[in-house]
DNA sequence: CACATCCATGCCCACAGGTTATGGAAGCAG
DNA sequence: CTGCTTCCATAACCTGTGGGCATGGATGTG
């Protein structure tokens, strides 16, 4: 009896949402494509899945026994797929690094350069990743390693080791009043609205709106943003202003953004991150070393620069 | 990343026969589909999971990653399967009963009708099994609880409970000498050609050729069959004869096959069978002794009949 | 050198998954 | 009671792809 993935996931989709039509749009496919596949699905396993009324589909008892056990098998199969992934990575004597915008920046060439010297005959594959995985890829198994910020969450259950730190600047529109000054202390900035990361990335997320260094002030969010790209336009037409490392001065520059030095906040920690299963692995091993060994403070070290 | 579950069983089936040829009859599908089919999970996943050459397909290391875990996989999603199809059952008030074709014979109905007595509500579902499983259905789980000839492969890991024995009697060509004999010694069929079930039936294959009843004599095999009415064409046709139970006289007639009594041979004991798990299911158990309670020893109760 | 045995390719057909448009049933507001 | 909304089901249609057959290319073997 074979079924594809992708019809389990639409049944799960309905049975969490518990219409067809808001599983639809979830799912970004249209409702009659939903009522046929979940109509194959039962004549497929020949039980009746859901009992459908005018207020939605309701999960009848096999339903139920299968909503039950499929998200385990799921991801199972998600685990297979990484699996099998990096082990095609290795074959082909290639490393996953994921990278988070405007981590590492310039010491990223000369991380790779030291990593080749170790390793001769091996390549890196670069990954970049958007802001709602902070982990760059490494927590879904989809990188080997990661260079990122610290700290993001579920780094607790990775191993992490701090490259360099790196002042945190402040971006704002160029017409914007504070931008006439030099340095802004960071209370200064206080009641301004904030472009934020999604809610889902959690502790990095409060980190970039340095939600604990405000005296216990709530922060004003003016925005939320996902891609560098939309940050920086979301600063530019004025919907609010945003920490970022001293260093997005020059990766990030765009007419009408400006970066100013802050006072009164600390320093942005980067780091290199890996599975706790590769403690042992001699090529990702080589991959850190390579990082701790040529991550040097970036040119622009001045001002409240401390390693955590 | 979706994927169906087709494709995962032609990639083992590439992966164990090690040639796009063998796997594609194995599959009963033509070899070009394979190449496309596996050429496009390769791509699927982004990675070569076989190095072609002209003597077949051989693992790569990610093919064999996915080789190593596909198993377990395939295996829990057709528990899931059929603990869904358990529950449709349950929920639909509907035992399902496997038998194999000639197991109960007319006990069967009286057997039907305790069980309604007991459970008022609920109905049966009969589905008859072939030869290829003498568990009917209950060693896959595709059944609740099975009417069948003991012993049968497997049986070890199941509950059975004996109903009632009938002496074996022998089916043959109309035209064959023996025929007009009225009982025959079953020491003078040791020689004769014998109509067998499939070799995968194991120890119920070796039961009906009564191969531990022969001094040690050699079974001559002259046919395999997988269905009674092959079964009987086989005979018919003079391929060779075969043990049967007394009932299919009646249940079996067919113009040019005659049956006769056989002395010198056990009887052939009938059973009902559960899982283990089922032990303390009421549904289960109420069948079960509808079963012990109903099943009496058929009218031509005759010969060497004995309870194992 | 012919032949067998692999896999790959090209061409064609059928089907299934997707879409939009529309219908029917049943609550809810006026 | 009527009209609106919110469900799911149905119909008609398009297209991507899985499947088949026939054939080609590579490489050993009698």
């Amino acid at each position: 009896m074979d079924v594809d993935t992708r019809l389990l996931r639409y049944f799960l989709a309905v049975a969490e949402e518990g219409t067809l039509t808001r599983a639809a749009e979830r799912l970004f496919v249209s409702q009659p494509t939903l009522t046929k596949q979940i109509r194959q699905l039962e004549t497929l396993l020949g039980a009746r899945l859901f009992t459908r009324s005018r207020a939605g589909m309701a999960l009848t008892e096999p339903g139920r026994a299968l909503a039950a056990r499929l998200p385990a098998l799921l991801t199972a199969w998600d685990q297979v797929l990484r699996e099998t992934r990096r082990a095609a990575g290795r074959a082909a004597r290639s490393l996953r690094v994921g990278f988070m915008a405007s981590a590492a920046n310039e010491a990223t060439p000369r991380i790779i350069t030291e990593f080749a010297r170790r390793r001769p005959g091996w390549r890196v594959e670069m990954r970049q990743a958007g802001w709602s995985d902070p982990s760059a890829g490494l927590a879904d198994g989809d990188v080997d390693v990661a260079l990122l910020r610290l700290p993001f969450p579920g780094q607790d259950a990775l191993r992490t080791a701090v490259l360099f730190s790196e002042p945190r600047w402040v971006a704002l529109p160029e017409d914007h009043p504070l931008a006439v000054r030099d340095v802004l202390p960071f209370r200064d900035l206080w009641d301004e609205p904030f472009v934020a990361a999604p809610p889902e990335t959690g502790r990095w997320r409060d980190h970039w709106l340095a939600a604990g260094e405000r005296d216990g002030r709530p922060v004003r969010i003016g925005a939320v943003t996902d891609q560098p790209d939309d940050w920086l336009s979301a600063i530019a037409n004025g919907y609010g202003i945003a920490l970022a490392p001293a260093s997005a001065a020059r990766f990030y520059a765009r007419p009408g953004v400006t970066y100013r030095p802050v006072s009164g906040v600390s320093s942005s920690r980067v780091g290199v991150a890996w599975a706790v299963a590769d403690d042992t692995d001699p090529v990702v091993q080589d991959f850190v070393h390579a990082c701790l060994e040529s991550a040097r403070p970036p040119q622009t070290e001045a001002g409240t620069g401390t390693a955590g």
